[in-house]
DNA sequence: GTCTATAAGTGGATAGAC
DNA sequence: GTCTATCCACTTATAGAC
């Protein structure tokens, strides 16, 4: 994604105010239809596996509609990563501080900090059919695409999520060093997006299928669980761990 | 990867045992220089984004080469996950009985357990020059691919070690319901898994680089002192945790 | 804003000489 | 076992009619 072409509309149209009873009309734009097709290609044959052909044929627009409306397939792909991304982390960052005002000035409990993360991400994972699993899980890919510009892109766009949240958790955890607290929230960072990303290796754990894989509240009580007693884990000791044979 | 053509030349070379001294030359063989060079390019570019004639390039060999050593550029994929994926999880067979041999009978304790697990991947991780770490990283790719074919070969590959560890874990816990390690474990291997694949989210989080980013022990210390505590938290229940606002 | 037609280039794979 | 030359399907992107 080398610095592509500006989308020559400008940004995400806004609904006239005007009119808000007609305002669902934007679900057929072509814009939105190019979008919803590229998050459902994107997750079945990847980025590069996706051909302009075939997301404009599943769309039902033409060839050329997306260099119309986008610029380019990277600056589609930026589009359509900022279209949710941008309303969940907006959306953290809210749960944070409705949790501090509430809280008026006390210490925040860890596993509170914990759920206000993790909630936008299960309730986009609830939404099976606008298409808001299916984008969870195209996050989760995104993260490790070999693509720099694609990597980038997540960076910038969950920059102000990370920090703000990484300072609620060293003023709720002010015993626990700055170094072990990046450890720890790197592996809950990892363990809730493949958690939610990956499909396959679940039901090659438990041998059968879960009933209960897709109960986006189970998985929050879970992941709640897990997550937080691995953050508060008693500190790792140099010599206390014997070594393996 | 559609049941691509086989090898032409069936399994790996096994080194002929009357010369072992003189058996390292492998490392220059057409076969083993498309693999290496494959390995590296797939990280950077990814399967899709890396074509026969970037590799073979790479590798300097002829651009038929591929194709006549291994049939296909997915027959060459599988190959190439084959060859390091297979005693890796020997390796983690093979520890798992050794505890169970060293126990005599007597429960295993599940940080033992998660260790023998980890170990191996960590390892791996450790040999940054020959390539290792890169492999780690391109498998943790893998899992979340895209294509069919290569999840189910990862399935396949890693069906073997899954169910023994899992069996271990459920003698050494016989208190927690099968549903609910069956999760946890898919919380261990995730973290596992996105720990060693995931190389910006770490800076983003820290907010500066951490000189012991690859530092193999303690990565491993750390990791395992969060996932033990994950592995042993309480049990949710149902009414426990209070909904958030 | 949408369309057709096409440019200009890349992809994996292979035939057949050596 | 290695090479060259090539096939042809398919790619993104654009020019220009409507």
């Amino acid at each position: 994604m080398p610095a592509p072409q500006k989308d020559r509309r400008g940004a995400l149209r806004t609904i006239s105010p005007e009119r808000p009873e007609k305002a669902a009309r934007p679900e057929h734009e072509t814009r939105t239809r190019i979008i919803e097709a590229a998050e459902a290609l994107f997750m079945l044959h990847g980025f590069e596996g996706t051909s302009l052909r075939m997301l404009t044929a599943r769309a039902g627009v033409n060839l050329a509609a997306v260099n119309y409306h986008f610029g380019s397939k990277d600056a589609l792909i930026e589009a359509l990563f900022r279209r949710r991304l941008d309303p969940m982390n907006a959306e953290r960052a809210a749960g944070l501080a409705r949790l501090e005002t509430e809280a008026g000035g006390r210490p925040l409990a860890p596993a509170a900090i914990i759920r206000a993360f993790i909630a936008p991400s299960l309730r986009m994972f609830e939404d099976a059919r606008g298409g808001g699993r299916n984008f969870i899980r195209l996050l989760g890919r995104a993260y490790t695409d070999p693509s720099r510009g694609l990597r980038a892109l997540m960076g910038q766009l969950y920059a102000d999520a990370m920090t703000r949240y990484r300072d609620a958790f060293r003023r709720a955890l002010p015993g626990l060093p700055h170094e072990e607290l990046s450890w720890r929230l790197y592996f809950m960072f990892g363990t809730l997006s493949y958690t939610l990303t990956a499909t396959d290796t679940m039901q090659l754990i438990a041998g059968s299928k879960q009933a209960d894989r897709y109960d986006a509240r189970l998985i929050e009580q879970r992941l709640l669980a897990f997550l937080t007693a691995g953050l508060l884990a008693a500190e790792p000791r140099e010599n206390k761990v014997r070594q393996a044979a």
